[in-house]
DNA sequence: TAAGTTAATAAACATCTGTTCATTATATTT
DNA sequence: AAATATAATGAACAGATGTTTATTAACTTA
């Protein structure tokens, strides 16, 4: 766990520390849901008062793991820029591979998070289902290419509509419909038609 | 509400109704974390053990309202195929058009959904991670084309990665971080090169 | 419509939650 | 090293949770 600032008393970090290893642990054992706080801090040792001191709920402790992981992930895409010098428009290509390595990186926690029902859903429900509707029909036409994996392409399209949705959302549903639509034209049609990738240092 | 099921009695549907829409009524006000099930069931007037019968736990209930949502969304993504004879491969462009006016027409309910901690992050958070990066990137190079939305194309591509490796996890990690790049490599190179839109029957 | 089925209720119980407060322990600062 | 600040503790409280049990009310079907 991270958890370094200059400012913060080593009490702190210590107990935060301890109930971010303690919920870990319990979340390899039982859903998210069935952790009560009570139990957190039995397993940390530390008094119940000391967690409602940091954290509101349970959910809030789970946000400051999660934080810790993102910045792991920030740091992998930006990798990529300090070793090439020349960069290819529009390609997030290299950043996306070293993003892949980042998430090998923290699998277990990975799993953990996206099996649990920590997230309650929603973009979960969404994206999985946008990704079945997308799945038959690519089961339907065959591709020109035979190595192209169905269900990476499905959840890539499915979840890039959904990214659209939730801009869309965030933004207070400012455009119309239709207008969404013409962007999705316009994105489909921005993508790279020669790819270079550059491949730094695989470390 | 929905909520129609032809072995389920009428009791259970009044209940669910009522609780569902207590729910919603309540997500208005305040936070999802901060709604108690003694809340709902007073709004719904209902006896609280008549909650835990139907669910075990608060995120259960906003499944369910999930579901009605969704259901409507398949319908929406469905729809174009009915009155298109001739679909075009890999185009998933008319379909995403129905989805955009399915949110639009559930957009109260999506507002309060995306805006709420009731996903408690973890898709947003990467998502939202992911879109800044892609958003750096977008405005350091300009593009050929002005009327592209920045914002909207950032959250697409960023949401794409996302899909793929929330796949990946799902596939507990079968494939290589290398094989994971080389399908995204794919993917973008699906890309229809010439895409027809269907616009049939905007009711 | 009557019989049988099952949902909703009310009450009660142990546990968990969220908060407060005085006290003790452990940091940081001078 | 002493003074100051603040984190952690333990105890206590009202309210919420999750579960159970017997009773009443509402629905389904024959």
């Amino acid at each position: 766990m991270s958890m370094k600032s200059k400012t913060m008393d080593r009490r702190i970090i210590k107990s935060k520390t301890a109930l971010k290893e303690a919920l870990l642990l319990l979340m390899q054992k039982k859903d998210f849901n069935q952790i009560t706080i009570t139990e957190i801090v039995r397993h940390a040792d530390l008094n119940r008062g000391t967690f409602y001191k940091h954290y509101p709920f349970k959910e809030e402790l789970l946000d400051e793991i999660m934080d810790d992981v993102i910045k792991d992930l920030i740091a992998s895409y930006r990798e990529p820029y300090q070793n090439v010098s020349t960069f290819i428009l529009r390609d997030l290509t290299a950043s996306a591979i070293k993003i892949f390595h980042h998430v090998e990186k923290y699998a277990n926690f990975y799993v953990l998070v996206v099996k649990s029902n920590a997230l309650s859903g929603f973009y979960k429900r969404i994206g999985n289902e946008l990704k079945q509707l997308a799945l038959q029909d690519l089961s339907t036409y065959k591709t020109e290419d035979p190595d192209l994996n169905r269900e990476l392409s499905a959840s890539y399209q499915s979840y890039a509509i959904l990214g659209m949705i939730i801009e869309w959302i965030n933004q207070g549903f400012k455009y119309s419909s239709t207008y969404m639509a013409e962007q999705l034209l316009k994105i489909i049609h921005l993508n790279p038609v020669e790819v270079k990738v550059s491949h730094p240092t695989d470390k």
